[in-house]
DNA sequence: GCAAAGATTGTAAAGCTTTACAGTTTGAGA
DNA sequence: TCTCAAACTGTAAAGCTTTACAATCTTTGC
């Protein structure tokens, strides 16, 4: 195995000056920088990320904790940040959240303490106490998407503000009887997100002086069958059938397009409905939708994280909490329109 | 920092007891066993993993090579290989190759050189010579997901054999023009899938006798729109519609279902639709499909390849080219019956 | 009770790099 | 030509663990 000593003797310097040479330190002349990269180049040397680590106390590494890999939401973040990670030359190792509290304790310990990672982006996790607390001790810093962190920087977007704005497009397009899809408890994420959506729907039928029937409300699992049978129990009453919808993920939102369609009903001449996310799927089916952008927030945390990381330790001490807003976008595609005059 | 010398002190043994009694090595008394756990509990010692990779030489880390993540195929797999890799205390370092050529190079480099990985998991990426050569030079196990790999295990279903089964399918409800959903040269990954799987198709028509009509091969680009479009297009000729579609992926079999809807086809009175992968819509749009359990070929692999790792090193040396063809399941649904008698 | 084998333990080296510090070279200005 | 500062270079320590080898203790068979 070819190291820096073999470098060193090829170059005809020291190690010392191999190693400040590959590293783009200053001190060191032209004449001996050259001899070393050629070197290095012949011989195909690459510096033993262990040994560098050891020696440093970094590893240009970043983990990613989330809960789940394969939904959408959540590959989609991980796409966004392991592509910008890699342009700041940085690893991306993965940690899944859905083996349970004992893994997830494991995950924390080996994380932190084994010093594999230089950072932690979190996505959709509340940290607990204790997690916080060992993190920030060991000067470990975290950037957390999908939700406020307590002492650190997050990005998240306003979860009520995308469920009133949703709700407001079905009003503002004439309907009066608006329903909601929204998810079950088991579906509540770390920061409660359906609750918000859910509270933000209600928020703006409040505002528009609409009533609020409680059947108008259904909970689904988030999956696209949840939100087929929950929109069809709830357009097939005939007595009190809703005119819109809105769904708490687009995935729900293909559900309850199918429904209505199941149903005789046409999209959207006699339902509307709007989800949110910004599934790529969701053009194809003429979806309206709430979108949150999820690849670039990947990228952005992701940004951020490695900001904080490469800043003067000035600024590093300035990681206090710190929110920021994702924006977010209200697409109209063809599964909404203005309420038929009846 | 609390390093192995503390723990050492506390237990009142050598570092060297500590190394052996924490690393569950014989040669430790269960006396002395239970004084270094109990001191490396009280202080929240975890070794560093830099200074053990740079003593022992693993890392206890593989690498994940795939060229998208944020496509529902390769998160499935990623997820099932996670999932399998913690179990066997092994960490998932993830790298994209979808950064183009020249970050391509840097992954493989950094991968292998920097001893960052004990063994690389690829999913549907085919190595180059020289890779190949890398990875063996530095005894660094592959096994790879969706192909075969010369001088490496893999696992892959069989393409071929895969389209023909979907076709034979639809050939044994009756069906004498049966077209097919292809992908677009853009779409060939390395091994080629989508060229194996029309061939499947074309010689199931041939074993059956039955006409091919190049007009019933469309290409398209693996998503719902593509196969909308191109089924469509095909569907929508009065004068030579196929009654049944095989589509070479899940995505594009949603839009074709969608696509004989609008068209005012009854799916599967008038048209049947088949589709491969196994996503988990498919149970909701009644898609009939070839199911290949994405998830736990990610997971067999991430087994196969701890295997490797962790066996003798004579058997290391048998890490021969062996491809073990992944078995693939017919899932009927709703999206195919016999057709109509004319 | 003693010798020998076996189990346990400790010392110190190895693994590979970065970097503080000390030493050397170079060049400019006097 | 000499002095001094600045730029460069090398030596060696530090970073933390594992493990070979040597040393010590325990046990067993006679």
């Amino acid at each position: 195995m070819v190291g820096i000593i073999e470098v060193a003797e090829r170059a005809g310097v020291s190690t010392a000056t191999v190693s400040r040479a590959l590293n783009g330190k200053s001190h060191v002349s032209a004449r001996a920088r050259e001899k070393v990269l050629k070197a290095a180049q012949e011989l195909g040397y690459v510096a033993s990320s262990s040994a560098y680590t050891l020696a440093t106390g970094r590893s240009k590494n970043i983990g990613v904790v989330m809960p789940y890999i394969d939904r959408w939401f959540f590959s989609a973040v991980l796409d966004g940040a392991v592509n910008a990670l890699v342009n700041r030359g940085y690893d991306v190792t993965l940690y899944s959240l859905s083996g349970g509290p004992a893994s997830r304790k494991r995950v924390f310990e080996d994380l932190v303490l084994r010093k594999r990672v230089d950072g932690v982006l979190t996505v959709a996790v509340k940290l607990s106490e204790s997690e916080l607390k060992r993190l920030s001790e060991l000067q470990k810093p975290i950037v957390g998407i999908g939700g406020p962190i307590p002492g650190a920087r997050s990005i998240s977007i306003d979860d009520e503000g995308a469920g009133r704005l949703a709700t407001q497009h079905l009003i503002s397009l004439g309907h009066r009887k608006v329903g909601m899809i929204s998810g079950t408890p088991a579906t509540e994420m770390d920061f409660h997100q359906p609750y918000l959506r859910r509270t933000g729907y209600q928020e703006a039928l409040l505002d528009a002086n609409l009533d609020f029937d409680p059947k108008w409300v259904a909970e689904a699992d988030f999956t696209v069958s949840g939100g087929y049978v929950a929109a069809k129990q709830m357009l097939g009453d005939p007595r009190n059938a809703p005119t819109a919808i809105y769904c708490a993920s687009d995935e729900m939102g293909f559900g309850a397009i199918q429904a209505a369609r199941d149903l005789g009903l046409r999209v959207p001449q006699d339902i509307s409905v709007i989800a949110m996310d910004g599934h790529p799927m969701g053009e194809f089916y003429g979806l309206s939708t709430i979108d949150q952008q999820t690849n670039a927030q990947g990228a952005r945390g992701a940004e951020m994280l490695v900001d904080i990381l490469e800043a003067s330790d000035d600024k590093l001490l300035n990681n206090v909490e710190q929110l920021t807003t994702w924006p977010i976008d209200l697409v109209v595609r063809s599964s909404t329109a203005r309420q038929a005059t009846s």
